[in-house]
Formats: structure tokens, C-alpha cells, sequence
DNA sequence: CTCCTAGGTTTCCAATAGTGACCTGATTGG
DNA sequence: CCAATCAGGTCACTATTGGAAACCTAGGAG
């Protein structure tokens, strides 16, 4: 708790009765989940990680790989993760200049925590799917 | 392009060496685990989630909890997570009409998949934000 | 009658995220 | 010379998010 810790400066009274496994105040808009999901929310960045974890790549091999995602968003997408340390940039000076892309530690450490997440979405995202249908049918019904 | 199959229509040869724990195209954009970010992404449905794991709470009790939160969000938030299944709404015909929120069995699943990134969160996010802080530093100091 | 609480909906508005088209240099190949 | 690739950057625009605040229905307190 450190790092402007909000626990009691933020709304008062707010982690009176926190389940136990998040210390640290989940609803300050600095908790680190808040902060974690901020990254991990947007379009692109999973989807970089996710390639990464299998191999270093080079710009435009990740930009056709990822496939729809535009020039400036890859790179905006890559100094984020770079900057937040997920990501490693490694420029090699030959002949025309060569950027690799590469998972730090911390990054891989960080996509090996959300295979699980990605394999509920796997397997639960269809019945997903289809509560929202059903729940689309019952209300244009009326 | 849209709202139809794309594992092998989409972009030419893109499920070629994908990561065999990734199965069904990732970068589609109607794959699950997009579909998945996409909800759990935004702002507040994953607080909302947390809290509901802990108990099942009414509609103003968690507008005080989550701090921050206006009432249009909230409902917002809390319609899109009925219409996925995730969340279960509870109406009485009391007195003033009370409604209460639990999580169904798909919420608490999601939730229980989603602790690993928590955690993940809670250990590992200090060192980003020293990485980000570096990476700061060195960019202003040119 | 007025104000309060509960549980919302609606409207309006600002900020941000994301897109597409085009620009850079430098280098290699024909 | 001409074109293409690599690794980006810039500009202009649109679309989506999110917030503030007003309004609504309905019961109860003073």
C-alpha cells in the first residue's frame, strides 16, 4: 500500500467489508486492478500479447498477423506495452534497421494470467451468447 | 465483412501458427475472447462483479459502494451484465419494490476465472508503474 | 404539501478511442 | 529511375464512453 494508497483517502468508508482476496482498495480509481483492466481493456493490446507469447515479432509481421489493425494504433499499442514493461523493443542496426518486438518476463507472467480468463471465454462465451438472444427476444417481443 | 464466420474467411492465412491454447481465431473480431474484453473491459462491470461475488447487494447499495459511479452507469452496467447471464435480477413486490442483484453460477465462474488476473494485478502492478515511471523519465530528459 | 428514499430513464455534452489517408526516410531490387 | 519494404508519424474525422443533471413513479415521514 504504497503509491498513493487510497484505502482510506478515497470514498470514505469503502473497504469496510471488502471480499478478503482484494486487499487494496478495488474501487479507487488507482487500484491496480482498475489500472490492470485500463490496458487490457483496449482494442489491441491482448491480442499483441497473445502473439508475442508465441514468438518475437517484428512490426509488420505483427501488423498483418493482427489483421484490421492500423498502423498508428500497433505502434501506440506497442509503446503502451513497452512502456508499462510488458513488452521489450530491440532495434538491431542493420542494413535498413530492424525492430523486434518481444514479451519481458513480466509480460509473459502477465499473459500466463489470463489464459484463464481466455479459456472461460473459450468455453462460457456461447452460453453467453445466447442469454443475450434470449434476453434481446424477450424484450422486442412485447 | 461482418457477422459471419470468419475463422477461415477473414483475413488470408491467419489461424496458420496460432497458439494451440488459442483455438478458434483470436483475431477475428466476433471471437470469444474479444467479445469477452469487450464486456469486461469497460469501466465498471468487473467492480460490479466483485462485489456481487462477495453478496448480493440492491441498486443503491451499490451505487454507495462502488463510489464514483453515477446512477445512469450503474444501470447501464448492471442491464448489459443481466442481458450476458452474468448477472441475475431480483425484483420483490414489496412495499416500494425491491430489486436485488446476485451473480448467477455463470457470474461467479467468470469472476473465479478472472482472480488469476486480480491477483496478477495486485503483485505485479507495482512494478509497472515503476516501469512506466522509468520509461517516463528517460523520454522528458532528452 | 414538501421532502426523502428507492430504482430507475432520458437528454445533453465532453473526452477518448479508433479509423483511413497520406507523409517520412532509408535501403534494396530491377 | 521506379517500386517496394521496413518502421513508423501526422492529420482529420467519426464513434463510442462516460459524466451531470433533470425527470419520473411510488411509498412514507413530518
Amino acid at each position: 500500500m504504497q503509491e498513493g494508497t487510497l484505502s482510506a483517502s478515497g470514498h470514505p468508508g469503502v473497504t469496510e467489508r471488502l471480499p478478503e482476496w482484494t486487499r487494496g482498495d478495488v474501487f479507487a480509481a488507482q487500484c491496480p486492478t482498475r489500472q490492470l483492466l485500463d490496458r487490457v481493456g483496449d482494442k489491441w493490446s491482448v491480442l499483441v500479447l497473445i502473439l508475442l507469447a508465441d514468438r518475437d515479432c517484428r512490426f509488420n509481421e505483427l501488423k498483418r498477423q493482427v489483421g484490421g489493425i492500423s498502423q498508428k494504433m500497433l505502434s501506440q499499442t506497442l509503446r503502451a506495452l513497452e512502456r508499462d514493461g510488458l513488452v521489450r523493443r530491440d532495434v538491431a542496426p542493420t542494413m535498413p534497421v530492424t525492430v523486434s518486438y518481444a514479451l519481458t518476463p513480466l509480460g509473459a507472467d502477465l499473459i500466463a494470467a489470463l489464459r484463464l480468463m481466455i479459456d472461460w471465454a473459450e468455453t462460457r462465451m456461447p452460453d453467453v451468447v445466447v442469454a443475450r438472444r434470449r434476453y434481446d427476444e424477450r424484450a422486442t417481443a412485447t
